[in-house]
DNA sequence: TCAAAGTCCC
């Protein structure tokens, strides 16, 4: 057999995926002495590692006597960045640089700052960008965008922005990866804006673009926008994307249109597991814990396997419409199935059993739980505290001071929330210290919360200290200080705040009206009352 | 066919 026609037998083979047929070939290959024929080499290695025989595939590299060629080491650099091999793919970069008689090129960095920003490592892909500039490499349109997309990786946006303002030739891949950038950065705005610019700068968006804009919409729960880009650039093509069409799914899904996100998922022919993730995640927002579990039994009919996020989202729907019989369905699947539990699916378990009632089931799951994560806590804590158990609720929070895990926002103000139902004031003010140390005291909410914890345990002073130190007073934090004052017998100063309120134009609801009477009622203020009635 | 960019869950 001779090289052409091993070669178009390694071309026909290389969709099989077979590592039977691959070793076959590999044996004639060597048969044949033809082992250091670079394009053979090539194609054998790449369906080796299409087989996922990663060990065959270093061992054609290897057995290669002179492998002079350096389209044969971009290639195996590119496998290996593929396959998330980012370590193996730095030591072969390496060796690369040792050898005295290859030089890299604009085609071997890509990967090699792919697999810098797989690892997280920046300083080594700082020393890469230094040289590019140096070597002028940092001009190709592909070397410059991986720069970017390096960065962005490692959580360096302002270099990641920085290399691409500076870059002087941009094509549809270089304004993805910019998007894309500042998306994962949280800034959905921002991304949209730079789609703006890109299409400003004469450039058609493709599927990648498409998949990050729209994702931008449903983050910032953009309906009108994202219909916008859909009726403008999802041409029937993109539905066969099974990128733009989760991502369409899912921002209809989170804006509450879930005819659309419906009429979508029935429209895509290839419905991948995010697909179904999407449209799953949809229900479960609605609380349709019914539906959801129709969608998982069809997902299971068609051979797609759930991932913790499809577990997680029916059983957050469970709890949401309070169906305790479908979240436990979920629980024995993953019992059954071995699955491994993770932290999102633990916490939704959890918070299922307290809203149902079951708090010795909630107990269970946390004990068997690892709890390094914050959220593991807060949701048992929030959990005791809608029960109305909130001495546990301190319990719990005193065990996890016990542990290296710090507290956050939402702990505050689940543990603050049972400090004032029990009107634990001193706990309250030890609270308030630990808010301070761990500089809580511009989140608005847990400000309100202690706030709050201060009216409710008639702490008249200490309410108002943190009343005036607030940014923005909302009505519910007026309506705190009101009743602070009311229960402290101090009416008159309750209604003075009232007028305040009023002038600056903060709307009263029930719970202020209520707080003013009550106000006026331990005070004897009849007269006052009465006009407020009015 | 030697390179870069993408979606979902506390």
């Amino acid at each position: 057999m001779d090289t052409v026609k091993l070669l178009s037998l390694l071309r026909t083979s290389s969709g099989s995926k077979s590592l039977t047929r691959a070793k076959l070939i590999h044996q004639k290959i060597v048969i044949q002495g033809l082992q250091n024929n670079i394009a053979l080499c090539k194609s054998l290695i790449n369906l080796y590692f299409s087989c996922q025989n990663y060990d065959s595939a270093k061992l054609v590299f290897r057995t290669i006597e002179n492998p002079l060629d350096l389209s044969l080491w971009n290639g195996v650099l590119a496998a290996y960045t593929k396959n998330y091999m980012f370590s193996e793919a730095l030591e072969l970069f390496d060796r690369l640089l040792q050898n005295p008689f290859l030089k890299p090129t604009s085609f071997t960095y890509p990967s090699v700052l792919k697999a810098c920003g797989g690892l997280g490592r920046v300083g080594y892909g700082k020393f890469i960008h230094t040289h590019l500039i140096k070597t002028g490499f940092g001009l190709d349109v592909v070397v410059s965008s991986s720069l970017v997309g390096m960065y962005a990786k490692c959580d360096k946006f302002d270099s990641a922005i920085k290399v691409f303002d500076e870059m002087f030739e941009r094509d549809v891949a270089s304004w993805n990866t910019v998007i894309s950038c500042y998306y994962q950065d949280g800034q959905a705005e921002k991304a949209l804006k730079l789609f703006e610019k890109m299409r400003e700068s004469g450039f058609e968006p493709n599927s990648v673009t498409l998949t990050t804009v729209i994702s931008s919409c449903s983050r910032l729960l953009d309906l009108e926008r994202g219909k916008e880009i859909h009726k403008e650039y999802v041409k029937d093509g993109f539905v066969f994307d099974s990128y733009v069409s989760s991502a369409l799914v899912d921002m209809y899904g989170k804006c509450g249109c879930l005819e659309m996100a419906r009429e979508i998922f029935e429209q895509t022919p290839v419905k991948s597991v995010v697909s179904w993730n999407s449209m799953i995640a949809a229900y479960s927002s609605k609380g349709d814990s019914k539906s959801c579990i129709e969608l998982f039994r069809s997902m299971h009919a068609e051979g797609i396997k759930p991932t913790v996020t499809t577990l997680s989202s029916i059983i957050m729907s469970s709890s949401r419409s309070a169906q305790l019989e479908h979240g436990k369905f979920m629980h024995g699947y993953i019992i059954r199935n071995r699955m491994q539990s993770d932290i999102f699916i633990n916490s939704s378990l959890i918070d299922l059993y307290f809203k149902c009632g079951h708090v010795g089931s909630a107990e269970n799951v946390f004990d068997k739980m690892v709890k390094t994560n914050v959220v593991s806590w807060n949701v048992m804590i929030s959990g005791y505290v809608t029960v109305g158990d909130y001495f546990k609720a301190l319990s719990i929070y005193e065990d996890m001071k016990e542990t290296s895990v710090k507290p956050d926002a939402v702990t505050f103000t689940s543990i603050l929330s049972a400090c004032s139902q029990l009107a634990a004031l001193e706990k309250g003010k030890e609270i308030h210290k630990y808010i301070v140390e761990s500089e809580l005291e511009s989140n608005e909410i847990v400000m309100g919360a202690l706030l709050d914890m201060y009216a409710k345990c008639g702490a008249v002073d200490q309410t108002f200290n943190i009343f005036q130190k607030l940014p923005e007073k909302d009505l519910v934090s007026w309506t705190s200080m009101i009743t602070a004052y009311g229960s402290h017998g101090q009416a008159l100063e309750a209604l003075k705040l009232f007028h305040e309120m009023l002038q600056i134009n903060v709307k009263p609801d029930n719970v202020t009206f209520l707080a003013v009477l009550s106000a006026c009622s331990h005070a004897g203020l009849v007269y006052e009352g009465t006009l407020k009635q009015q």
